[in-house]
DNA sequence: ACTATCTAACTAACCAGTTAATTAATAACA
DNA sequence: TGTTATTAATTAACTGGTTAGTTAGATAGT
């Protein structure tokens, strides 16, 4: 988060990059809420409280407004997630460490998975123009270090041998879902499944689910779930 | 004397019901394809190879045609399921053989998670209309008889003692999250996710996930994954 | 004076839904 | 049995509102 560069602020009036800011803010929301195809650039313009050429001024098209919002999303999963990765932690730590981490990044962002899942449908168009990047640069050394701590935990005999192909993506699922279909869980539960103490309680089955379906326990060390 | 005028078929040419499922046949694969608003009524009119009106004559509009898309794949889904739900069996493979039917039901429709994942993310128009019957109609049914089977099992001592609102859930995501991001797998892997191998392979990941999140394994009883 | 930032108003394309007419299977009846 | 009325099924062509993107200029910091 650098806030204090001195920019050089060539003429004009305004703020400019709080205008850009704003646009990708407001894009974020409509983009998640509407999906690809039902944002609307006007809508956009609105709740940034910008004139919508404005949007065409610091982006090329919708397209590339929903890259930009892509690269946001994305790459803050991937720095909030990877300082957990780098630090030196023994492999069943580092996987709750990471798992909980992408839980709290996910939590705190409500409206991200909805627009990581919309992406990973490949919603809309032929081809996913922006889905080989994305995979490229976020996906694919994602997945590559939390193989590593797999792998590692499997050598010291603590994790069960499964598949990382496999495994990971279910970690992810199980992090994940919970947000996409939060529509769905209001109307079953009757209460907010955003509110802290329900997050909370999803938070500990997540790394629970997670840890049963890993960790070896070789005789007794037991914790079992809490009801 | 019972006129047996059942079936009136009262004057008309072609097919009606084939017009009928063939628009629905295709406004499922551009539902699933484009999501609520990004598909176009055009396009499933062409890959009908049906007149746009006729859309209009069997469906009230656009929403109408969804529903009844909806209906299809949540209706097929419980048919599906339900069958093994309804089995006698002892918990364990009552869960699995229900995970399992779960998941070859998604496998033999690719298509359909993505519309149920769209339509649970609510995606679009400010009030999910359908949501609440089909969480009514679906959902709710659904989660009462695999809760009941956790249930049991957990009397018996067989399972952990999950709390079935936050292990359903986590089930399903492992189930349906495979194929909602087919494309990333695709690239990820530079396969072809939807192959019958690679489905084979996640069916064993999905259970082997499945049963050590949730077996108790009082001692030595292993079944360690392969890899 | 120069240029980055910003806007009101416009345009062209798109797209859900309609209309008015056409086709053919069946029933009615002569 | 053949002729006609009736109605379901189907279509070509249109309509009107919506929406991504543009244009020509305005505003102000340096």
């Amino acid at each position: 988060m650098k806030t204090v560069t001195f920019k050089p602020r060539l003429g004009s009036r305004g703020r400019p990059e709080q205008s850009r800011a704003a646009i990708l803010q407001a894009a974020v929301r409509e983009f998640a809420r509407e999906g690809v195809a039902g944002a609307r650039t006007d809508a956009i313009a609105r709740t940034a409280k910008v004139n919508k050429a404005l949007l065409y001024y610091y982006f090329k098209d919708k397209e590339a407004l929903y890259g930009a919002v892509l690269d946001q999303v994305f790459g803050g999963l991937i720095a909030s997630v990877g300082e957990v990765l780098s630090l030196d932690l023994p492999p069943r730590e580092k996987i709750l460490a990471y798992a909980g981490a992408h839980f709290d990044y996910v939590a705190s962002h409500p409206l991200y998975p909805r627009i990581v899942q919309g992406e990973m449908m490949g919603a809309g168009r032929g081809s996913p123009k922006h889905l080989e990047g994305i995979v490229a640069r976020y996906f694919r050394p994602l997945f590559g270090r939390v193989a590593d701590v797999l792998k590692t935990g499997q050598k010291r005999g603590e994790f069960r041998q499964v598949d990382p192909l496999h495994f990971v993506p279910s970690m992810i699922a199980i992090i994940v879902f919970y947000f996409t279909s939060a529509p769905v869980m209001r109307l079953m539960t009757g209460k907010d499944p955003l509110s802290p103490a329900l997050v909370a309680a999803r938070r500990a089955a997540v790394l629970d689910f997670i840890s049963a379906a890993l960790f070896l326990r070789p005789n007794g060390k037991y914790r079992g779930a809490r009801k």
